[in-house]
DNA sequence: ACTAAAAGCGAATGGTGTTAGCTTTGTCAA
DNA sequence: TTGACAAAGCTAACACCATTCGCTTTTAGT
């Protein structure tokens, strides 16, 4: 077989969506060329006139994650202006996209966001804008709200991950310590300002 | 070749020892069969003799790691009776480990520990028992305990990983920001207490 | 109509984990 | 002392994965 009849070929956002299939209902192991491949109806090879590696696809789908979970982020604090609810509802927000997909939400974290390469830089600009608008309320200098958002993102995701590695078993229930975590935070978060 | 001779044979010490020296030296992904069976001048199903397989090795890797880790806590608190000195120790014990063997601590964090199962059980008792002795000067219950060690772990845990992550190379310094950060977690551990 | 690029393919290479079966050596009991 | 068995290495082999190469066919552009 050459190259496939008109309107019918592949393209990158194919594989990309393929492999995000694959990563949802197979789990992490699946992000690879030959499960992807498969799972398109063509050979491994080919995956390569589209994706220059089996670490570029898996950087792309990551990058690609990012974007629905910001997406979904934003969407779901708009109209709220207090500031506890803003941070409420961050915190489950992320909380819940880890639980209902973790391979995807491992996949995603798994990759190094760095603020110097040009694939990241857009996700890196939009997650900073992000707690901009959280942590708007408390109308921090420019370095307190970097500290306060690394506190933020550090606790959230930290205690996410630990759970889903399966650590949080003992009584009491994880979701009562979240909760009692995030007043907590809620609380460190003025004495941030120094 | 066949049985070697006498009290020179390998032990799934020596295994997991020459591992750990790969990850150390070559990053994670060294930990394989192949690759540390290279390290022993053995044959790769020779590992075989000694470990279930690729998955347990990698499990017992990263359990021992997991104690060295413990041990180095343990120690870096000895003598210390200030509960604020206590948190600060531990933070910077965590981030010092984390910095100075950024592949041994993805692979101690990459395993799911469950109390559940027999060899995790006794790490998993020395962390919560480390974790008591740090918050013991602030008479908590119990559940409030297991609260207060489930964010200093949380937080402490995704500042060091976002960090490996690269994504913190905007300004202010991490280290300004781990500062700031542990004190305000200080402040927020009273605000536990329900 | 011709050419060049695109998008698939098959075959082949080198890496990994793993199993099966062989050989040699050490150990222990008869 | 000898014979049997277990232990610890080996080689050969298989399956899976990523990747490269060269081939074919189709499409797009001049």
């Amino acid at each position: 077989m050459g190259r496939p009849i008109k309107e019918k070929s592949l393209t990158q956002r194919d594989i990309i969506e393929a492999a995000i299939v694959c990563v949802e209902t197979e789990g992490e192991t699946a992000l690879g060329v030959n499960r992807v491949a498969r799972e398109l109806g063509i050979t491994p090879p080919s995956i390569y006139k589209h994706v220059e590696s089996g670490a570029a696809l898996r950087r792309l789908v990551a990058l690609e994650i990012w974007r629905r979970f910001l997406t979904l982020c934003c969407q779901s604090i708009e109209g709220i202006s207090d500031a506890s609810a803003l941070l409420k509802t961050v915190a489950h927000t992320a909380r819940n996209f880890a639980r209902s997909q973790p391979a995807l939400y491992r996949v995603m974290t798994a990759m190094p966001l760095k603020p110097t390469e040009p694939d990241c830089a857009p996700i890196v600009k939009r997650i900073v804008t992000f707690y901009q608008r959280v942590l708007q309320p408390y109308n921090f200098t420019e370095s307190e709200t970097i500290h306060a958002m690394r506190m933020l993102n550090a606790a959230f995701y930290g205690f996410v991950a630990t759970e889903q590695a399966g650590l949080l078993t003992l009584e009491p229930s994880t979701e009562e310590s979240y909760e009692v975590i995030i007043n907590a935070l809620i609380q460190a978060i003025q004495y941030i300002r120094q």
